[in-house]
DNA sequence: CGCTTTGGTCAGCATCATTGACACATCTGG
DNA sequence: CCAGATGTGTCAATGATGCTGACCAAAGCG
């Protein structure tokens, strides 16, 4: 990321930069909204089947994202507590759509895989949520795809950046 | 929005419009870590003031942007039911946050304001994530942040983006 | 061998949402 | 003017997601 060492105190931009009321009031509107727009697609689909919800998803993601990933690893994503995370991931491993195998080096870790059941509903509501975003990134452009995934970055705190440059690094081995 | 210094001078739009499989995880990924980011600021806030939480912020906020709103409106936008609005506004009107006051042409509705109380816990909850929307503004620049905003409007769906709309000219008001 | 780490579990509590049903005041149209 | 529609408030019950504190068991490690 071009971080701060250019000594450019161009003033071009200045308007954009300076953040003014309204453009905080809009940045606010513009995350409820699309936010809460982008999940309920897989939210209607959770609901419709009953018995799971939105953290049900976030964990299949991320199992699916970081196959073989451990509850400490997972616990430090979400962000959550242990007894938070495990009134969600216990019901799916009871119900066969995760499943958890004892670590090779460290037999206490419990690595976390996606059951063949597990990847089908993941897949699910991955595809109703990838129509939402296609759409979206359609409308808006390439250019605005790559400004929209930098201000995103920009939101996050130094723990979640780290942890999400981890899993968008994952794909292409690159630590 | 077609400004911008790439160094890379890919078959620009075809990869990035195709919305492959790597760039949807990393869009699940970058609104899941930014909105919570996003909103833990404000959250702190609440919780360390007690009794009160993000639906009563969200409440505060839009509130404060259309001053006069009526319940039925608010509750349009906020999309929730009327009891689950109704536990979070009753204790903000009992508490001396927001008032109410009978609408002059139609007296059934509920005309709601900021008290000065109201309007300055929403100004320090704002102040709180003006800080860090305007570090993800700056780190990403001026074209960057327009291209957020077309991709998370594209995410609404046809009402929210109505709704967002209204909020967006709302600078008007009505006497 | 103790100490730490990793994970699981119990009991209790808070917040934010839901549905269904009902009540009341008020506006509006025939 | 009355009947029905509308705007709002409130009852009870339920569910999903988070929290804290406490405690336990298995396994790794110095």
């Amino acid at each position: 990321m071009p971080d701060g060492n250019e000594p450019k105190p161009l003033p071009a931009g200045r308007n954009l930069l300076f953040l003014r009321e309204e453009e905080l009031r809009l940045a606010q509107d513009l995350l409820f909204f699309g936010y809460r727009d982008f999940t309920a697609g897989a939210d209607a689909i959770l609901a419709e089947l009953g018995e799971m919800g939105r953290a049900h998803h976030r964990v299949l993601h991320f199992v699916g994202r970081r196959p073989g990933i451990t509850v400490g690893e997972l616990l430090a994503i979400l962000g959550i507590t242990k007894q938070s995370l495990g009134r969600v991931l216990s019901p799916l491993v009871a119900r066969g759509y995760i499943t958890q195998t004892p670590g090779r080096t460290d037999r206490r870790q419990r690595l976390l895989h996606l059951t063949e059941k597990g990847a089908a509903l993941e897949r699910r509501l991955f595809e109703r949520q990838r129509e939402t975003v296609m759409r979206a990134y359609r409308e808006a452009g390439p250019a605005a795809v790559e400004g929209f995934r930098k201000v995103m970055r920009g939101l996050m705190g130094p723990e979640a950046r780290a942890q999400f440059d981890r899993l968008a690094g994952a794909e292409r081995e690159r630590p």
